[in-house]
DNA sequence: GAGTTTATGTCAGCCTTGTTGACATTCCAA
DNA sequence: TTGGAATGTCAACAAGGCTGACATAAACTC
């Protein structure tokens, strides 16, 4: 299985890696690494107010500033009532502003401010500790493995916003 | 990178998939990947009042028939209050069934019934469906890149629980 | 045998974060 | 000028986390 071609089947591929049993594991897998992905970022968000959907608005206002309430919403997936609400805490604790559009005066384009920033920081200074980690564990062909793997598993959407956001929009 | 030797860095081996970009575009995959990879389950749950949370009981009940309620609370990682909330709906519902232990009276061990597997087939079917296209869309190789970077993110307590689950218990 | 610990269940209350529905405002575009 | 898009907000609700407190039964320990 480790050159991929253990046990040829079906025109001289092999299909090992596609059984139930190794399918399960990959489900599994998914659970456990996503707890291990929110946990750090989790701890300093619990001493605040803040919870997973602050870390996630944060995080997408920092690497698109000026993004549109819109925009927002269709990457975090979410209702615009819920975005609302916790935007409106992050706006009024000071770590978000809202900028009403120049070209059009509808739009509302979030910034973070220097406190949004430096927590924006700190969070993604520890979710990016652990993921250094496991990526300099893993090494450098299986990093590139995960990603082909992630990126296959994403909606059709998903994938093209995520594409965007990598090719530097 | 595709070959992980591109531009020696430090002794030969390449650091570039070190890179905070490296590791941000891993981070912006996890949350994307991890939409998709629910988002069938989730679509089948809704039509009925339950909620990721009841699958996720489903499967671990399934994956270890005669699991006692405090294993399942280690690797579920939540309080007994929730899930004996989740617990109890599924009792009641027929789809979960709970003997009291043979050896230890304490115990309550948790077993499937006919109508619970019958869920959990269709949870995880709709699942696997997904994870396999995934699978045959990147190839083995990226497949077992895959699991060995969602391996090491992992808490190490989780990661004990998955080797266990994965070798057979 | 008494006392302690363990496994479980349950009640009450709280929080975050998701949902739907309804409605108002602003303002671009046809 | 009118329709629709972008946004905000109010209200109500549900899932699923949490803590704290308490009860019970059984097992274990001294």
């Amino acid at each position: 299985m480790s050159d991929g071609r253990a046990a040829p089947v079906f025109g001289g591929e092999s299909l090992l890696f596609l059984t139930d049993e190794q399918l399960r594991q990959g489900i599994e897998a998914m659970f456990f690494a996503y707890r291990g992905f929110t946990a750090d970022p989790d701890r300093i968000l619990a001493d605040m107010h803040y919870g997973r959907a602050h870390h996630r608005a944060i995080h997408f206002i920092n690497r698109a500033p000026g993004t549109t309430v819109t925009n927002l919403l269709s990457i975090l997936g979410v209702t615009k009532q819920s975005l609302n609400r916790v935007l409106r805490t992050l706006i009024d604790d000071g770590l978000v502003e809202s900028r009403v559009g120049t070209r059009d005066k509808r739009e509302r384009h979030l910034y973070l401010t220097d406190r949004g920033r430096a927590l924006e920081a700190r969070l993604s200074d520890a979710q990016r500790t652990r993921m250094r980690a496991a990526y300099r564990e893993a090494g450098p062909e299986a990093v590139a493995g995960f990603k082909k793997v992630l990126e296959a598993m994403m909606d059709p959407e998903m994938r093209r916003l995520y594409a965007r956001l990598k090719d530097g929009k």
